[in-house]
DNA sequence: TGTACATCAGTGAACGCGCGTTCACTGATGTAC
DNA sequence: TGTACATCAGTGAACGCGCGTTCACTGATGTAC
């Protein structure tokens, strides 16, 4: 069937937001394109319609990812009151939700250790992204110069995506809470006030 | 050929140490047993008269890696002058040496994000082992009681895992560098002195 | 001490399976006349 | 307005490949007599 230029864009939309979820859930190598295109009602050989590769996919999707987060922390942002606003940045990225929904959350977080063995033109890209995530967040830190809260977000950001991959790495609730908590109380500590 | 039994547990360990640290550097799926065993100059076919599965190897090879980065830990640590142990530590863990070379480093960094997607049975060794480690390291650390040190060694870990982790994404030196610094300098500062 | 047999670490072909990718095809709909 | 043709998103079989695992076999050496 014949089918229209917005429609193959929603469908390559679809495509894109779908991969994002599963590959921050399962990971770059436990998503097949069969696997996701079958979640949408569609057949693997139509992928190729729409990217070039696989590869192309896993970009769009983490950058998708990216855009999506983005769009939540400055939500959180606008719902914070003036001066909280980094107290509610921390609060929501070591929550126990964003914790035990990899599929939603951070992509840094979810895909820390493999990023370094993708494919460089994939980790270009997220290169960009996460410098740009950095830059938008360092306003928010104390510091004395722009370097100065910089390096004080890259400590918050790293130490965050840290303490999110060792609570998924847990299996007792109780400890995965108490990593989340005590990195929670630190940074805010640190960082707010 | 007939082989001793004391061949046959030092062919074991070459296995395991090679696993060690393959799977550090290629994650658990980027290592095949047939290309592990011919490193070893030996064929697929004899793997399974040592482990009775990949799964089985993967928990024992991250358990070995546990192990040698506990010695070489140790070691750094005997180095130190009293009092500037932990100081030792996290130069030693934040190190562009460390960071470059994952096959020998820290096994927690090394799959940080994928661990939590292993099968159970290696997830439940896995924990064990990193509470084994945070208990060692946790009596270097400051705080006034057992809960409080251990805390504070749960926040030190993981943001250490969470900047190499960072730094090992990032494909420009000069940034990867400036992420290891900028969290050496700042834990340096919240837990020696 | 010498001989016949048992052992078993290691070999390499084969298994079933899932993967990323290709390709000839379909058929509803847009377009040209 | 009606008709003939072109388009192209989506289909599903097929490709080559690598994977984890199995298995019948080998042959040097340990062991029993």
């Amino acid at each position: 069937m014949r089918y229209s230029a917005q429609h193959k864009q929603e469908t390559r939309e679809r495509i894109v937001h779908t991969a994002s979820r599963h590959f921050r859930r399962r990971g770059g190598n436990g998503v097949g394109i069969a696997d996701l295109m079958s979640k949408l009602k569609l057949t693997h050989g139509g992928f190729y319609k729409h990217f070039a590769s696989k590869e192309e996919l896993l970009t769009e999707a983490i950058l998708k990812a990216f855009e999506e987060t983005e769009a939540q922390l400055m939500e959180a942002v606008a719902k914070a009151q003036p001066g909280n606003e980094l107290k509610m940045i921390i609060d929501h990225y070591l929550d126990l939700d964003h914790c035990g929904n990899p599929d939603g959350g951070c992509p840094v977080a979810a895909l820390a250790s493999e990023i370094g063995r993708y494919p460089r033109a994939v980790r270009l890209e997220i290169n960009k992204a996460m410098r740009n995530r950095t830059r938008k967040l360092a306003r928010f830190l104390p510091g004395r110069t722009d370097a100065e809260r910089e390096r004080n977000c890259l400590v918050l950001i790293s130490g965050m995506v840290g303490a999110v991959s060792l609570a998924r790495a847990t299996l007792d609730a109780e400890r995965r809470k108490m990593i989340l908590n005590a990195a929670r109380d630190f940074y805010l500590q640190a960082f707010c006030n």
